[in-house]
DNA sequence: GCAAATTAATGATTTATTCAAG
DNA sequence: CTTGAATAAATCATTAATTTGC
């Protein structure tokens, strides 16, 4: 063997950097469209796929909210605020523009701003700041790509019987042979565009507490699930 | 727009009796492969996607725990055990057969059992029952389809810019153009099986509290969550 | 008997948690 | 310890049941 075949990624420093780049100016949930794009520039740097590039964002947004509610928390235990409360990466005051309200509606997101860094001259500049993937519903495509998506993460299944996995479930949607809702129409499911609402997507503290608030994280031992209070 | 372009796949009830008879047999996360082979046998009922394959038995397995949870708390708290513990569908008294306790090492589903069904002559047959996703790295594709599996659920970004988004990104694999690790191997990529265990997996009734323990489920509270309260 | 309003189920997404490689 | 990878849990949102008023 000749070059190790590590079996995970190992994102270089450019790639790192851009993506850095990235999450700071708003990219938090690329759709499968952009992660194509994203992996396609950044394979100039070295290996990479598309998962990758998925859960690189996923985990940054995951652990940077981690980080902070970490640092809060311990603020607010010790009484000692450490000097810079949220320090999102490598950025100046960027916290506002990091992770935008969500509040836009969905069908915005096509339109929405393009960004120019200097780092990225002419890259992200083709990428819409798409903050919620379900955005690219309203633009509705036409063919059955637009009902099956492009595909997903999570359940990487390393799927690989013998058999032929060679096409994507993600994208396969079939019509039936005989009855039951004869979907007759071959390009149909115009996709009601039913625009999605942003979700919500809790921006970085979720005023709902519904579990997801923050939970313990703190509490030095992760044994202890938040029981100080009502839980 | 002819028939009512529901945006959501409404599962006919041949195919909702064809994927509980599945998970009665055991399978529970079924990846991509045998996904596809899913969804093209169920497509024959009505239209039906991968996607709708994956988050069936993504939910149906999550419920089901949820479920036996919350009998299990009510139980405890008000020593009433209910006459029918866990009557999942239209099964007999599966209730041990329905979870599996999820122990089984990865590498021995390729050859477990097949199953044999009377509803599912023939179909059931040639769907050896996987557990873990995971499973099948063992058994080692060759091409670039071994490192990026083959899709998978979750963050159905609904992803269709106007831009050519006709590939998968899940499946997409780029190499470097210039140095870093040149994964020069094109059926590269052995994927050391590495066969993940089952994670743990938290059973039913994990030990480890972790906040992901049972947490209010049972408490009478958080009625609905539907339209009444938060929304 | 039907149709609007509510409630219960459940399909679809996002977030949190966990494991393990480096 | 950091972080890529993966799964489970929580949440949102839509559809089907069910109820209610006429």
């Amino acid at each position: 063997m000749p070059q190790t075949p590590s079996t995970r990624w190992c994102p270089t420093p450019e790639q790192l950097m851009i993506l850095e780049e990235m999450y700071r100016s708003g990219v938090r949930t690329p759709n499968a469209a952009e992660i194509q794009q994203i992996t396609a520039h950044l394979a100039y740097y070295g290996r990479i796929e598309g998962k990758n590039v998925f859960y690189w964002f996923q985990n940054h947004k995951a652990r940077e909210r981690q980080r902070l509610r970490r640092r809060l928390c311990a603020r607010h235990h010790q009484q000692q605020p450490p000097p810079i409360p949220p320090p999102p990466a490598a950025g100046s005051s960027a916290a506002a523009a990091t992770l935008h309200p969500a509040v836009m509606h969905p069908a915005s997101y096509a339109a929405t701003s393009f960004i120019h860094h200097p780092h990225l001259g002419g890259y992200l500049g083709t990428l819409p700041v798409v903050q919620h993937p379900a955005a690219a519903a309203a633009a509705g495509g036409g063919n059955k790509m637009a009902t099956a998506p492009a595909g997903g993460a999570a359940f990487y299944s390393s799927g690989n019987n013998n058999s032929s996995s060679q096409e994507d479930w993600t994208t396969m949607s079939m019509e039936p042979n005989c009855s039951a809702s004869p979907g007759s129409s071959d390009d149909g499911f115009p996709l009601p565009p039913c625009c999605r609402r942003p979700l919500k997507t809790l921006d970085l503290f979720p005023t709902k507490s519904s579990t997801g608030g923050l939970r313990d994280e703190c509490s030095s031992s992760k044994s202890s699930s938040c029981s100080t209070s009502t839980n």
